[in-house]
DNA sequence: CCACGCTCCTGCGCGC
DNA sequence: TGCGCGCAGGAGCGTG
């Protein structure tokens, strides 16, 4: 049983994965009580609160909402802020299931845990007072991108007079939220912009081509997890994150699925960025280096 | 304000 | 087969 727990995850939690989380505990999780709050470590990213259990013992949740890669359990006086970093998910359990190795939080409700898992221990766990859009984790950060008011036009405002390649532009928070590495790879690759091309050179088409780009490609992965929501309840293998067949990530050297050339990859800002050199001609490439295909 | 790079942590893959 | 090094990644934060 605890083989197939370790399976290691197809991704990183990006939008999509977080939105899955959000459907597939909320039924479970909106309207209980806590009756119990468990901590198995010192922290995450953050120290636990301290007074996480006096102040949630006994606080009803009225509502699992999400902002950017953020969810937040309305829980009375207080909001609780989970994010799942790079490794963590979150699942429902029978309460004394017990835990394992990298079950570092629990929400004890009814008959029932939510319980936070992350080895890697990238994600956070804080305590918020309403309302929490105002706490400075929040208050900072840029548009959903699934939402209406994000659009070609929003894309092209933001990003006039931006030297900054492309990529890492889509993938600051305090722009656009919920574009992680992979996503950011793949809409580019959708789009056919090359992630280096410096955000103020795109014109308006490409910002429209883009800013499309990106809701389809987080809507397609939404879509693949969403027959996955069953599997939030304990037993599961923990499938976790949804396996997709990517485009360009984590492809290179071979061939794009498009037109056959040689996926290339390069490091952007510190990131693995992958993309087709004749799919993706964007723009200004010159001074790319032509990095070492890794591994 | 802007651009960039460091950092946290741990599992895993690769090279030897 | 075993060991150890280095990478991967979200996002805050420090620096120039």
């Amino acid at each position: 049983m605890l083989a197939v727990l370790t399976s290691k995850p197809a991704a990183m939690p990006e939008l999509p994965e977080v939105e899955i989380t959000r459907r597939g505990i909320e039924p479970h999780v909106s309207g209980q009580r806590i009756g119990e709050v468990v901590t198995r470590h010192l922290g995450l990213r953050y120290p636990f609160p301290p007074q996480l259990r006096e102040c949630l013992i006994g606080q009803r949740v009225t509502a699992v909402r999400r902002r950017a890669k953020y969810i937040l359990l309305d829980a009375g006086d207080y909001v609780l802020l989970l994010h799942l970093g790079m490794s963590g998910s979150l699942r429902i359990f029978p309460r004394d299931t017990p835990a394992g190795k990298h079950d570092h939080f629990d929400l004890v409700l009814g008959e029932k845990v939510l319980r936070l898992r992350d080895p890697r221990r990238f994600g956070a766990v804080l305590l918020l007072e309403p309302p929490a859009e105002q706490h400075a984790l929040l208050a900072t950060l840029g548009c959903e991108p699934l939402a209406d008011d994000f659009d070609g036009e929003v894309l092209y405002a933001m990003s006039r007079g931006r030297r900054t390649p492309i990529k890492p532009f889509i993938m600051d928070a305090h722009r656009i939220v919920g574009v992680g590495n992979i996503y950011a790879s793949e809409s580019l690759f959708r789009a056919r912009i090359h992630p280096a091309t410096p955000a103020g050179q795109l014109n308006r088409k490409h910002c429209r081509v883009l800013a499309d780009a990106i809701k389809q490609t987080l809507q397609d992965a939404l879509a693949a997890g969403g027959s996955s929501l069953k599997d939030f309840v304990h037993s599961d293998g923990a499938s976790g994150y949804f396996q997709q067949q990517y485009a360009v990530y984590g492809r290179d050297n071979q061939p794009c699925r498009v037109c056959g050339a040689t996926v290339e990859r390069h490091v952007m800002a510190q990131r693995a960025t992958f993309c087709c050199p004749v799919c993706q001609k964007t723009a200004n490439t010159r001074g790319i280096s032509r990095a070492k295909s890794g591994t």
